[in-house]
Parts: C-alpha cells; structure tokens; sequence
DNA sequence: CTTTTTTGCTACGGAGGCGTAACGAAACCA
DNA sequence: TGGTTTCGTTACGCCTCCGTAGCAAAAAAG
C-alpha cells in the first residue's frame, strides 16, 4: 500500500506528525519550526533581518517566534558587539536535544512506512 | 554535511515547512494536518470519536479540526445512514490535490538533501 | 414506553498568533 | 554636528485555537 512514492512521503509525514500531537510536548507553529530549524541547520550568524527575508515572512512574525522559542529555552538572543543595532539569535542545548528527539520520531514514521513495505508481498509466498 | 542520518531528516522536515511557510496557502495546525493525512492514508469509514481516539485528543478538537478543513474543501461530513448519531467523514478531491502537492514539497525536500551529500566532497578535488 | 448510554456539537472564557503602524536606539552620512 | 537610514521591538485590534462543561438527538437497555 505504501509502494507509491508519494504515499510513502504522506505517510512519512503523518507518523511524525501524529507522534507530536500524541506526545505533551509544546507544539510549535508550521513558521516557528520552520525559524528553529533554519537556525541550527543553516551557518550563522543569525539576525532577526535575515531570517525574516529567509522565511519571507515580516520582522515581528520572527520577534514573537524568539520570544516563544526563547521562553521554550530552545534558543536565545544576544546583542551584537560590532553593530549594537543586531540581535545574534544562538542555539541552546535544550534546543539541539529538542530536534534530535524530533529527528528520532521522523526516523520511526520512516522505518513504519519501510515496514509497510515489507508487508505488502507477504501474500505472495 | 548532510551526511549524518539525524540532519538529513532535520533538513527535509526544514525545507518542506519552509516551502509550506512561504506559498501563500493555508497553513494547518500539526493537529489539523494529522488529521487530515489519517483520513486520506488509513482506511475508513473515519468517525469523529474514531479520530479523535486515533490522534489522542477531546473529541470538540475533532469538531472544530472538521470544520477548518469542511471550509477548506479539503473534506466533508456525512451522516450515518445506520446509525444516525455517527458523523462520517470523506475525502474530497480538493484535499486529494491539496495533499499531492505537498508531497512534492517533500520529494523536494528529499531531492536537496541529496544534493548537499553530493556537494560535501566537492572540496576534495 | 421510560431510562440510560452514546455521539457529535455548541458555548464560554482564556491564550496566543497575525498584520499593520509607530517607536527608540544605533549607525551612517554629509 | 544634525538629519537620515537601519534594526529590532512594542502596541493595537482581530482572528483562531484551546479545554471544559453542558446540550439535543439517536440508539440501546430495562
């Protein structure tokens, strides 16, 4: 059932997904995801600017995402030295730990769709 | 730099809700978007109490979650014929394309993946 | 029939994100 | 130096979602 390639990325997703809404974590907004995962995935460093023209969003949708996921303890900001009008957004341990339990529940949606795979010619003997 | 497992995942999960966070459409909450891929990928016939159970919350956020999507087009409420208290939910054609797309937006994802494992040994003439 | 259970919905106050506009602080420029 | 630009933040009203409690309708139990 899982053979077509499209299926296979829905249900990919689905997993992932469905393990977040199961789990009492915070749930984060489709922009702050997008905003936390630029962050640790992209080289810095980050400015509130850059990542507003990065997500093509407008300046305080990225404010008010900091202050969320700054509260949440996955990021932080600082003041930059060199140009005191900047604010440096920086990763966090907590956060690191956050995505790499994420990355872990991507990695069960893949292994159940690999799964279903498997299955699907176990009526061919 | 992509070669680890764990960013490889991060950075399709990134570059898909990117590509959700910068088209213009309807952006679902993760509760939404379960919901909506459980009744396209598991077989039916899909009840409000049924899924509810399924993604683990009250059965109002079930309602509320149908009415967002109703709205949307993406799927539409039938009453049980046979037992009359039940609400059966059904796919529609416009949720269908809705899905498809995003599935591209994952394959993509998936595509530059790849591509940043096939440029890291680019410094290595 | 009457009572009980089940199903989905509505109502309510509270919390949080949204877009736009305006703001102070810092850097730049002439 | 004084005016202008850039940066991030705050303020405002609006909208949507949340969790809980209570509701009517339909079915089941007695």
């Amino acid at each position: 059932m899982a053979r077509h390639p499209t299926l296979r990325r829905l249900e990919l997703w689905r997993h992932a997904t469905l393990a977040t809404v199961r789990a009492d974590g915070p749930d984060l907004t489709t922009r702050q995801m997008a905003l936390l995962l630029t962050v640790y995935l992209e080289p810095g460093p980050h400015t509130v600017r850059g990542l507003a023209a990065d997500l093509g969003v407008a300046k305080p949708v990225v404010t008010r995402a900091l202050d969320t996921l700054g509260r949440l303890g996955f990021l932080k900001r600082t003041r930059d030295a060199a140009d005191r009008r900047n604010v440096l957004v920086h990763r966090t341990v907590k956060g690191a730990v956050f995505l790499s339990d994420f990355a872990d529940m991507i990695a069960t949606g893949q292994a159940m769709s690999d799964q279903d795979i498997d299955l699907t010619p176990a009526n061919t003997p």
